[in-house]
DNA sequence: CTATATTTTTGGTATAATACCAAATTTTGA
DNA sequence: TCAAAATTTGGTATTATACCAAAAATATAG
């Protein structure tokens, strides 16, 4: 617990691995503490991958995790996972821009997003003019449409701001 | 070399892994056949395991390789370098108008290209216009300044028409 | 033209990320 | 309190990538 610890230094926005990404912004669209199944239902893997990947997440302080009750973010979890969920807009925005449908951007984005640092991010969102708008709707605003931890609707909808 | 052949049908842009990709991008930038130790010595890996990815590459159909002699990228697997290559350039360019440098620019971009559509880039690049300016330089043209077969310059440069 | 040096390949092993399965453990609910 | 459900453990698998040592092929120096 002390490679990949969000509080450890500056964080790069390279630190985590896809999937891990993934659980933390869902784990973002739930208030309590989420149990094993809910995550391994929404990503449609084995409880057993699942258990592994938030022993991860948590020896790595993003996640507080009481073994057969659940999990929950920590502070600095949150902070990352907010993190992750900005970019992921900011990355289905830019998509967006040149012409791709809020589908389209939101799978672009999902596949790229943990390879693009904070920095980045950062640039990014600035020139934009921090948008309050994006390929996805609020987390915890809307039922999931299934695009990994992404929530689609017809016309981009309004967030708040990045 | 069936899965993953450059002939089957239409490409989606996300057939090959980070490191073939950078392979291929490598060989577009040498006209004649490229022995197995000057791949190894641009990407500073072992020769064994550039031998072992240029058998895969060879078996997709991107390269011909004739063993104990060197690699040259067959037409398929030129076009499709050529197609890597300019999503390389499209994606820089693209963090280029957020504000980075053309160095982080091109770092960017080689995290994510290989796993931004076809698709994505076309819309980008008709988006940006074509353009013909670039965070690397026109491959084969100048020396490498070591980006993983990015090409930088202390300004941006000239290529090709997208 | 041969003995040695160099290059390349083979075969084995390693790691990280991710996944499954079966068995063991814990919790829950009747 | 006991069976059902959930969770974890332990083992194994895959893909991408890498290293090493040994074998094979090629090149070169005399």
């Amino acid at each position: 617990m002390t490679e990949n610890n969000p509080e450890n230094g500056e964080i790069t926005g390279l630190e985590l691995s896809p999937r891990k990404v993934s659980y933390l912004k869902f784990l973002l669209t739930k208030d309590d503490t989420v149990r094993t199944t809910e995550i391994s239902e929404e990503f449609d893997v084995d409880p057993s991958t699942v258990t592994k990947l938030i022993a991860e997440l948590a020896e790595d302080g993003y996640l507080d995790h009481v073994p057969y009750r659940g999990v929950k973010l920590t502070d600095a979890g949150r902070e990352y996972a907010e993190f992750c969920l900005k970019r992921h807009q900011v990355l289905g925005l830019m998509f967006s821009h040149y012409g791709l449908s809020p589908a389209e951007s939101c799978d672009e984005a999902s596949r790229i997003e943990t390879f693009v640092s904070k920095k980045a991010v950062g640039k990014m969102c600035s020139s934009m003019g921090h948008p309050t708008i994006s390929c996805c709707v609020k987390p915890g605003e809307t039922r999931q449409i299934n695009h990994d931890s992404c929530f689609h609707e017809s016309r981009p909808n309004i967030i708040r701001k990045l």
